[in-house]
DNA sequence: CAGTGGTCTAGACCACCAT
DNA sequence: TGGTGGTCTAGACCACTGC
């Protein structure tokens, strides 16, 4: 079958911002002038604009009209996940412990837990290619319902341990890399000969009203750490 | 003025999902079905189905019906950007070199030009708080009328440089985040005191057709790297 | 075969905007 | 006041799916 309407419209106001018709900021012709110059319906129309919007080459003011948009360069998708580390095959694990504690200022501020209140602290190593890679320490508000038992928790991600409590839906990260100097207890857990530098990625597991419901702190050795991204839509 | 129809039926929909009476892959009542139990019309139907598949939560398979998607958690957003590196401000630019030159292994594969081919390379080092932190290389094909003029490229990104040429819509750029030990060169650019680790961002600029039209390698000194990230969408 | 989503039509009313 | 995009209707035909 032949080139939908709808797709011929797209192409053809997709290639004029690109080829420099329409300016960044210029009005595109209303949604009635092009259904008349394409002889097609209204919606017909409609349907090609939102795919122009989807696509980040413009946006559009309701009683105004449709305008392209500024293309922005700076945003990237980068993948990171707790049990496959960034570009890396994780291919051992284990336990370190398994406790529920108070929290410590750290803690209080990233779960906004009052000092009296129970946490379950879950710590843990993640070896790649045999080698003692990263330190891995997950806190979670202790609920009852969240199993705090080592076979259920031992390869666990933090939604997948609360999802008891919490729909998938309803969680949200947020992340934040960073280079710190380990400190001793970091050392010696990692098996780095002194005192270094380390990669440390905080994540904090929030609910859709911005709650925290989990916080982790992950600490890698320098070798380990290699990020990838492409460019991701302008929205 | 109240809630639109297709707001409501986006609403109903995505708050069944999230409490879970769909669940990942359930196939959700046909359009048909759903316009019926509203009774609205069809196209409002598609239109909340439009919207809950923008927002992640579904997707389509035309002649079977719209399935309930699985929510990816490892995608991060985060924003890189040649002149507001990071998390940090530049608040100076020195231009070290603007030459012409033959490309080396890194630059023969990077930009895909044979070993007689011309090569603008653009050596610059970012200052933050006054201090050295960011040795920054950009190489991009010499075409004539490229502004190979001091005055019009210390500031200037990629992007921007090569604009004449090619419209802004067509570049795309992917990433590339890596801890590498400094060389001799870099360590005395950056004012170093050994050899030490550092971090190495590429970029590769690309047009339309996924070929080359520029990459940058910027070297950080540690303490200037920072990133911070969200979780997007679910596309 | 009946049902599905994808495409499309030819209308309609609305709130909002610029003049 | 006339034009805009946003919402909505009540139809239609299509290719494709699963039975």
């Amino acid at each position: 079958m032949s080139e939908s309407f709808q797709e011929k419209i797209y192409v053809s106001i997709r290639d004029d911002i690109i080829k420099g018709k329409y300016q960044v900021g210029d009005m595109l012709p209303s949604e009635n002038a092009v259904a008349k110059i394409f002889g097609s319906a209204r919606m017909t129309v409609r349907n090609a604009m939102i795919r122009l919007i989807d696509e980040g080459y413009i946006f559009s003011i309701a009683s105004k009209g449709y305008f392209v948009k500024e293309k922005k360069f700076n945003k990237y998708t980068i993948e990171f996940n707790e049990s496959r580390v960034l570009d890396l095959e994780v291919d051992d694990v284990k336990l370190i412990s398994l406790n529920i504690i108070k929290p410590d200022v750290d803690l209080a501020y990233h779960l906004r837990m009052p000092s009296d209140s129970k946490i379950v602290a879950i710590k843990r190593l993640l070896f790649v290619n045999g080698e003692k890679a990263v330190y891995d320490e997950k806190f979670i508000p202790y609920y009852t319902g969240i199993p705090i038992d080592e076979s259920q928790i031992n390869y666990a991600t933090i939604p997948e341990i609360i999802s008891n409590k919490e729909s998938q839906f309803t969680i949200n990260k947020k992340l934040s890399i960073k280079v710190i100097q380990s400190d001793t207890k970091v050392t010696g857990i990692l098996g780095l000969n002194s005192l270094t530098n380390v990669f440390r990625v905080e994540q904090s597991f929030l609910d859709q009203e911005d709650n925290p419901v989990g916080w982790s702190r992950m600490t890698f050795r320098m070798e380990f750490f290699r990020i990838k991204g492409k460019v991701i839509l302008n929205k």
